[in-house]
DNA sequence: GTCATTTGGTCCTAATTTGCAACCGAAATA
DNA sequence: TATTTCGGTTGCAAATTAGGACCAAATGAC
């Protein structure tokens, strides 16, 4: 994919890597412990040559490694980098989304736990430095230190041509 | 966009909705507080015939409402649902790793605080039923009540066609 | 040593999706 | 009555995707 979006937004720079059909799948691939290109192709249904392309992609930036595993054959495995690893906040961010929101209650396929106790996670909740909750409508975006000169209007609008 | 990711999991659900180049710059620009069609249009650069499909399917999904405003002309605007907002979360998820992974520190361009006092958010965290934090590494996936009959091994992989 | 098999791709073509520009109808406004 | 604005639709060329054929390297079987 050429990059599409002006990277002045996070969103934007997000969607640059993540923003088409495939990759976030082979992401949440490589979270289930996926490694291979045979096992990728057979887990998603993903076309070889639209899979080459995103493991590249997701190779240069930085999220998939890719290593010389010396069995038959020319055999590689990828793996997860640690900026990888890090969009596991996301990746639960989504599943927790759709289990709410796209199955009944009792029809969840994939349910997040705590490891050893088998706890279910309750729902991502924001917080600030004192450690206290806050309701989502009270977390605003604004502009940031790196914002380009023209601010943005809290919760109004700013230009962000593709290239 | 068609239906692409068998409904099975929570990812690939998430995907059919969202798992393009747009749709889900246009759910930022709704949070950011567009609601109308050229107000899209101009944040974002979209080409008309596809914004206006995009809309579309958004609407369908019931992550956007279109309210006919009886303004000069045919004039509509397209509001979140309660299921759109429900989508914070996962926007939040998304900046927090933008700016932790595609920014330096100090270049970030936009900022999650809360409302009132200002205050940055914290990195969103995983707690169990108990309130205790947990780490990354102790969350996983397990398959839920509405598991396909053949269970995914944990940090393992099951098959996903594309219909 | 030779043959077959598996993995991890590349290449080609057809179908689909996108970007872009032109056009259009309804309603207000001048 | 003519003009403007909004929210689209339509048509076309360009880019991207899906699907299949093909291929090289490395091993194991014979």
């Amino acid at each position: 994919m050429t990059k599409r979006h002006a990277a002045i937004c996070p969103i934007a720079g997000f969607l640059n890597i993540f923003g088409d059909a495939w990759s976030w799948l082979v992401v949440r691939e490589s979270f289930y412990g996926a490694t291979r290109f045979s096992e990728y192709q057979r887990n998603t249904g993903i076309a070889k040559n639209v899979l080459s392309d995103r493991l590249k992609k997701l190779v240069d930036a930085g999220i998939l490694s890719k290593h010389d595993v010396g069995e038959r054959g020319s055999r590689y495995a990828y793996r997860l980098t640690e900026k990888g690893e890090s969009l596991g906040t996301v990746l639960v961010a989504m599943v927790q989304w759709s289990n709410d929101q796209l199955f009944e209650p009792g029809e969840e396929p994939v349910q997040l736990v705590e490891r050893d106790s088998g706890e279910p996670l309750l729902p991502l909740t924001p917080v600030d430095r004192q450690g206290r909750t806050l309701r989502w409508r009270d977390v605003i975006a604004v502009p940031g230190p790196g914002a380009p000169e023209m601010e943005r209007k809290p919760r109004s609008s700013r230009t962000d041509e593709p290239s």
